[in-house]
DNA sequence: CCGATATGAATGAAAG
DNA sequence: CTTTCATTCATATCGG
């Protein structure tokens, strides 16, 4: 079947016609199409990265509210801004403390699963606590004065050329905290966009980010592209 | 102006064939295009948080320390000659503990040599990775569940004089190993996504991801969608 | 508010 | 396998 050259010249008028007066819904052809490939690629791929994030997080963390020690913790105070933090940690009470103190200045070494179990009990009479709360304590303890004897050896050994150790800790001081800073800047940044979309599974944010800013940015990207224009 | 039935019957079928026979792009009506525009929404969302991570992340972490895999070769601290310890303990990435999680919770027991020399070639794919690395994991998987479950029982029956502690020990036991994982497996995942990309900028990772599985995941995503059909 | 520091917690590795 | 050590991370607290 041929078309005459005069019909489609009428068929491209209707069609355009159509569009104009919303018969037709506007169209985009398949190079703008393949633009939007593109770009739904490149999204698709990094978003699925946050997807499993999100997918992890959600099985590792629920949000049945969180209660340690004396402090109740609501755990979704989550505010569009930051700091969403929940995590809490137990805290020694001066009491508990100074037993664990006494108890540890005893020299008694590290107290074996059973003696941790007692101590606890013990202390569980102060104020909450667990067993983990005795080990980890004890285990920190040991390890931090232990340190700072290599601390102290360290400074006794002075005599020699500073310099030398000045850069040490000069550069010491830069690299650490570098790369805290830096596994921080993820986190925080991570754990804020998870948590202001807390409850909200993928779909729903879906529709969150749709109603609030969503088709603006659909519209920045489509323009920049030269797509729906 | 009007169109009689007749001509548009007569447009609407010189389109398709116009379509047919590729004298006309196909197009996407505008109910299509809004389903992508709802994609592209979402992924243009999620996408910026992680186009941010990687330019804080350059903007903090220089490449002169590279990394293999998982491990951190600080270029830095290993120049300097004293002592100071670089970054050598292995970290499995996200990737990698889902498997080891997966293989665990199998419950096919302490893995044999011969088994852990199969789950570690197979985790190298993933990363950075030894045979001792495995074995060891295993090992304190095992410990460390064993012990809590321990701490739980204990805690239960510590607990019979608690009308006041309530749930908390319960709780406890929930909360605490649930925060570190958390965080950990966010800096974990992020930062392995950006390494494993680590030199080629966010430009440069359109192209690779489009060569390699792009379209496919387009392809994917349009027809689950009923987009392209 | 920010940075520095103290400390609770998690975890890979190694010793026993 | 069990226990311990070493390192790192995250948070709380405080002084500027």
């Amino acid at each position: 079947m041929e078309w005459e050259n005069q019909e489609m010249q009428q068929a491209e008028e209707y069609l355009q016609y159509q569009i104009r007066n919303g018969l037709r819904e506007k169209v985009m052809t398949d190079v703008q199409v393949e633009e939007l490939r593109k770009q739904i690629v490149v999204y698709a791929a990094i978003s699925e990265q946050l997807v499993e994030l999100h997918k992890s997080m959600s099985a590792h963390h629920d949000f049945t509210g969180m209660r340690l020690g004396n402090l109740y913790c609501d755990s979704v105070t989550a505010s569009i801004g930051h700091k969403i933090t929940a995590r809490q940690r137990w805290t020694p009470t001066p009491f508990q403390l100074q037993i664990l103190e006494n108890i540890y200045e005893q020299g008694t070494g590290t107290p074996g699963k059973q003696k941790i179990k007692e101590i606890a009990s013990e202390l569980a009479q102060h104020g909450q606590i667990s067993e983990t709360n005795v080990y980890n304590w004890f285990q920190n303890r040991r390890a931090r004065s232990k340190r700072k004897l290599q601390a102290s050896m360290a400074a006794s050994a002075t005599g020699e050329a500073e310099s030398r150790t000045e850069d040490v800790v000069a550069k010491d001081k830069k690299t650490k905290p570098a790369g805290s800073d830096f596994a921080d800047n993820i986190a925080n940044r991570v754990e804020s966009f998870y948590f202001q979309n807390s409850n909200a599974g993928i779909d729903q944010l879906i529709g969150k980010v749709e109603s609030s800013r969503g088709y603006d940015s659909y519209t920045n990207l489509a323009e920049q592209y030269g797509l729906l224009g």
